[in-house]
DNA sequence: AGGTCATATCAGTGGCCACTGATGTAACCC
DNA sequence: GGGTTACATCAGTGGCCACTGATATGACCT
């Protein structure tokens, strides 16, 4: 953990980082990436369970990364802002250009291949 | 989880954003923004334990991030590319001008009613 | 009103992983 | 050689948090 002064502004970027460093809060921001989505639609874009993607959802929101708007008795979600759907852009360009085939980081590595959970819904 | 084919690459995506998704590890990355490191130096500018440090740096040369050159029996880190600088300026962008204040994720909040940093930063 | 649909919230569980302390390895010095 | 310095790796532990299943809220309908 971080004891510098510094640190201080360290600490609350690297929270940002955590809502895009999870798959499931990174694919709901993806479905977000060209258009509102409502929960429902996001549930069959994303595959997660309607909870499990309420509760990130309600995680992004209070990070600000999205924004709600409320629709009758749905709900609308979007990217609070352009600079996130930039976030992801770049992230595709580290990803292929740099990082490319090399990024599997071994270290922390179980067995998996596929998230147990996954694996019991039958896929 | 994400079962869709698509989600492949989300999930490496996300694994990206995991390694700077932690404040260790993002101090890091802070500290090589201008120029590279050795460890120790790295360990002095972080306050992180030796051990703990090397831990993280070797997470971050396996995901592609930092680069490492070794120097007798130093070992020199820098940012792989500066790509991955444009990804915490983008960050600190989001930070300042979208999430703002806002950004304190309530949910898995553990104990406080305000976020330790702001706090600690006497406002 | 009662029923259904869309979403939100809750309690509990299990797994991942950050951290520490100890130890290993290798390069430099005398 | 022996000692020291710089770094890497290991085993073990503890905490955070993603997920599930059940339940709550609230909007719409007839």
């Amino acid at each position: 953990m971080l004891i510098t002064d510094a640190g201080r502004s360290v600490e609350l970027k690297a929270k940002l980082f955590r809502g895009l460093a999870e798959a499931s809060r990174l694919g709901i921001l993806e479905a977000l990436r060209d258009g509102p989505r409502t929960v429902s639609e996001i549930v069959s874009m994303t595959g997660l369970t309607q909870p499990n993607a309420s509760n990130h959802l309600a995680c992004l929101l209070g990070c600000g990364l999205v924004a709600r708007e409320p629709l009758g008795r749905f709900a609308l979600y979007r990217l609070a802002d352009e600079r996130v759907g930039s976030l992801l852009s770049l992230a595709d360009e580290v990803l292929s250009e740099v990082a490319r085939g090399v990024y599997v980081c071994p270290r922390y590595e179980t067995d998996d291949r596929e998230h147990p959970v996954a694996a019991r819904r039958g896929r």
